[in-house]
DNA sequence: GCCAATGCTGTGCGCCTGCTTAGCATCGGG
DNA sequence: CCCGATGCTAAGCAGGCGCACAGCATTGGC
C-alpha cells in the first residue's frame, strides 16, 4: 500500500522552505521548471524532503496556491475597506509578483487538470468577493450602475492589471503601457479623486 | 560534428503534419505536453521524424510561431481594412484559438529564454500595425485623441479579450463576462454604428 | 528507560525525455 | 545506368523525472 506513506507536518519550517523555493522557481523560469530536485536544490535540501511532505508534486502546487489565495484574499480584503478602496484595488491588482504567479497557474491548469478545478475556484472566489466590496463603494460615491456595474469594473480592472504585468514581466513589453495606465487612473481619479495614498 | 546533420524540407508535407500536431498539443494540454514522441505519435509518425524536420525541440515551436504570427498579422490587417475595423478587430480578437495558443507560448516564454526574444518581437509587431491602423480609423471616425487614444484602444482590447478568452477557455470561468463584453461593444457602437458585418 | 513518533536520507526502480548514428529505400537529373 | 539527394527508420545513449522503501538518528511522552 502507498496510502500508508509518512507525510511530514504541515507545520514544519523544512515544508515551508520547499514551498516557497517552489515558487521561486515559477517565476523564475516557468511552472514546468519545478521538479522535486531542483525544488530541494533550491531549498538546499534533499530530493527526497520533497516527497516526504507532500505526496505527489501536484500537491506541492496545491500547497503554494492554497497560501498566495488566502493572503490574496486577505490583501484584496484589506484594499476594499482601505480609504480609498479603488486606488488600494488598482494597486494591489498591479502587483508583479502575485499576478505572474497567478499566470503560471493558469498555464499549470491547462497541463494538470487535477490543479484545474481549484484554481478556477479561487479565481472566482476573489471575482466574488471584489463583486461584493465594489458594490457597497461605487454605491457610496453614487456611480450610475447603468454605466459602470461593479462586475464589469472588477472584469476591466482584473484584464488590465494583469494583462499589463504579464507583457512587461514576462515579455519584456511596454509599449501603450504608461498611456493605458495613465487612463485608467484618470477614471479612478474621476471617482474617487487625487489619490491620497502612496502607490506601492 | 552534430552541424552536418541533415534537416528535412521546409516545404514537406510531413514537417506541416508535425507542426499541426504541435498546435493541436499545445491547446488541449499545454506547451509542457508537447514531447518529440507525443508530437509524432499525434501525427500518426515516427519520433525520430521530429527531429529529423527541427535540430531541436526549440525549433520546433519557433515554426509553429512564426506560421501563426503570419497568418495573424495577415487577419489583423484584414480587420483594420474592413468595412467596421473596430467590429472586426473586436472579433479577431476574441478567436479562442488564436489566444489560447499565444498564452501558451507567452507561459512558454518563461520557460525558454530562447524563444522569448522571439514572442516578444512578434507582439510588438502585433501592437505597432494594429496602432498604424487604428490612428487611420479614429481620426476618420473623429474620436477626440485627448480621450481615447489610439494606443490605449489597442492595448485596452487586447488586454480584455485576452483575459476573457483565457479565463473561459482555461478555467472554464465566465462571471461577468457577458456584462464586460456589451459594455465594450456599447463603446464600439458608439463610435462605429450598429454591427453590420455577422460576428464571428 | 523504553517506545512510538518524527525528521531525514541512501538507494534505486521504471519511465520518459531530447537527440544521435548508421543505414535503408526511393527517385530525379546527368 | 549511376549517383547524389531526399524521406524515413531501428536502435540506443545519457540523463532527468516521480516516487517508493527501508532504515538511520533524534526527540518527547509515559
Amino acid at each position: 500500500m502507498s496510502s500508508d506513506r509518512r507525510i511530514g507536518t504541515e507545520t514544519s519550517a523544512t515544508r515551508a522552505a520547499l514551498v516557497a523555493a517552489t515558487e521561486e522557481i515559477m517565476l523564475e523560469d516557468g511552472y514546468a521548471a519545478v521538479t522535486s530536485r531542483r525544488v530541494a536544490a533550491r531549498a538546499g535540501l534533499k530530493a527526497q524532503l520533497v516527497h516526504y511532505y507532500f505526496r505527489t508534486m501536484d500537491d506541492l502546487f496545491l500547497a503554494l496556491h492554497r497560501t498566495r489565495v488566502e493572503q490574496g484574499l486577505e490583501r484584496q480584503a484589506q484594499a476594499l475597506a482601505a480609504d480609498q478602496p479603488l486606488w488600494a484595488l488598482w494597486d494591489t491588482s498591479r502587483d508583479p509578483r502575485g499576478t505572474a504567479l497567478t499566470m503560471e497557474f493558469i498555464a499549470l491548469a491547462n497541463h494538470r487538470k487535477v490543479i484545474r478545478a481549484e484554481i478556477a475556484s479561487s479565481a472566482e472566489r476573489f471575482r466574488a468577493a471584489q463583486l461584493e466590496g465594489l458594490e457597497v463603494v461605487l454605491e457610496r460615491y453614487g456611480v450610475d450602475p447603468d454605466d459602470w456595474t461593479p462586475i464589469v469594473c472588477t472584469v476591466l480592472m482584473s484584464s488590465i492589471s494583469r494583462f499589463l504585468v504579464m507583457e512587461f514581466e514576462t515579455l519584456g513589453m511596454s509599449s501603450g503601457h504608461a498611456e493605458t495606465v495613465a487612463f485608467v487612473e484618470r477614471y479612478i481619479r474621476k471617482v474617487e479623486g487625487e489619490r491620497r495614498c502612496p502607490a506601492q
